[in-house]
DNA sequence: AAGTGGTCTAGACCACCTC
DNA sequence: AGGTGGTCTAGACCACTTG
């Protein structure tokens, strides 16, 4: 007999793994999986709507649960604070400060942040130190019309990444990641050949409507990226 | 007044938005906060766990409920059956079987598979196509322990990748994401010129402690994996 | 129009962890 | 040992969507 909802959702797992139902199916109404489980219908929908978060069912109103015709892999990628994730995995963090400017929007900037919003900005770019070897390299645009506390920012003392993260929460969040191969400035700071493939993660940063921030990091190249599932 | 679970978080998260709470900061019990909110314990319990969800917030028993003190983005990556990704992108898929072979598994593969479960494989290269141009190569190992009945799949019919995601749901899933220059016959099949970045995905499944498959995909220059927050 | 999942409530008990 | 979050229950009502 089931006793929690872990255990509901263990159950109907097994029988997914184990082909009782294929996809496209149709489970039972949770009234009826509950009466068969001997527990409460919540606890049936807490179950399944675990299951519904992992991407492995599909709940609609009226329609019923199914098993998803064409499952998809659904993993989720944390992304800590650089230092954070330089700690963890046993290194001195230190970080180095390229350059900051206010600058004019590129196209590209101005295009990501919305054209209206791209009035005052702070480019900065940074290095990132494991160990005093080269990590990460950023590339980054302050909005500061979202941001104008920014300008007082001992960029010295405490990374932009850090600062913002720890100073200005947002409500949105994209992320992007592609593969180029090194060039130019980027190489030298990183210590990496010209024509070396790195992995490059873009993230803009919102609150409501606002740009708070975009940052393009280059990563040394072999950098992986892993997801716990 | 709020009403329901979601007013209650969005209650909460703009609390969080306009520095009411700091990082590090302890919420108040949930029982405080439904009476404050005037609604019941379990509406606050369930906005509260949406919010530990995301990563926003951390709770221990006894402890409380607390902002987490640094900050970590987190955001979900799905990935779709090769062929709907395609679809979904408006082109007409195709898919192109390279080379199918039973194999001895290479010392990368025996780690990762574990040596004593890396007995029968199966060793298979295609090319999926978009609009009759490479859009992915994958290089996959399946273990015929755990999928004997793969032996009778027509691979010219139906990709082992929707094959497997189709008819092999897994219990576990690890993905790794990194940056290569694309070299021999991988730039041949995409069409790309030697010593281009690309983006390589790689996922290992497993049924239990059993392994399902191994498959590296490679892709064409320019490819952008793209989050939905 | 009706059936299904989604949510809210109030109360109870449990499990875990800190104090 | 006590306080906090975690869960279960039973019942009620709501919201969406499909037949």
């Amino acid at each position: 007999m089931s006793r929690g909802w872990k255990d509901v959702r263990d159950h109907i797992k097994r029988q997914i793994l184990n082909s009782t139902y294929k996809p496209g199916d149709k489970f039972p109404r949770d009234k009826d999986i509950a009466l068969e489980l001997n527990c409460a219908r919540s606890t049936v929908h807490r179950a399944m709507r675990s299951l519904a978060d992992a991407g492995i069912v599909e709940r609609r109103r009226k329609g019923g649960t199914f098993l998803k015709p064409e499952p998809v892999t659904r993993t989720t990628l944390s992304i800590p604070i650089t230092r954070v994730e330089i700690e963890d995995r046993g290194y001195e963090y230190r970080h180095f400060l390229v350059s900051a400017k206010a600058t004019k929007a590129t196209p590209a900037i101005a295009t990501r942040f919305g054209a209206d919003k791209a009035s005052r900005l702070l480019q900065i770019q940074a290095l990132h130190l494991a160990d005093n070897r080269p990590y990460v390299m950023e590339d980054r645009w302050i909005s500061l019309d979202t941001v104008p506390e920014f300008v007082d920012v001992d960029l010295t003392q405490i990374s932009a990444n850090e600062w913002l993260v720890c100073n200005r929460p947002y409500s949105r969040c994209d992320v992007q990641i592609s593969a180029h191969t090194i060039t130019g400035e980027a190489g030298k700071f990183l210590e990496a050949a010209e024509g070396a493939a790195t992995l490059v993660l873009e993230r803009t940063t919102w609150i409501d409507d606002n740009p708070i921030t975009h940052v393009t990091a280059t990563h040394t190249p072999g950098y992986r990226l892993v997801t716990k599932g």
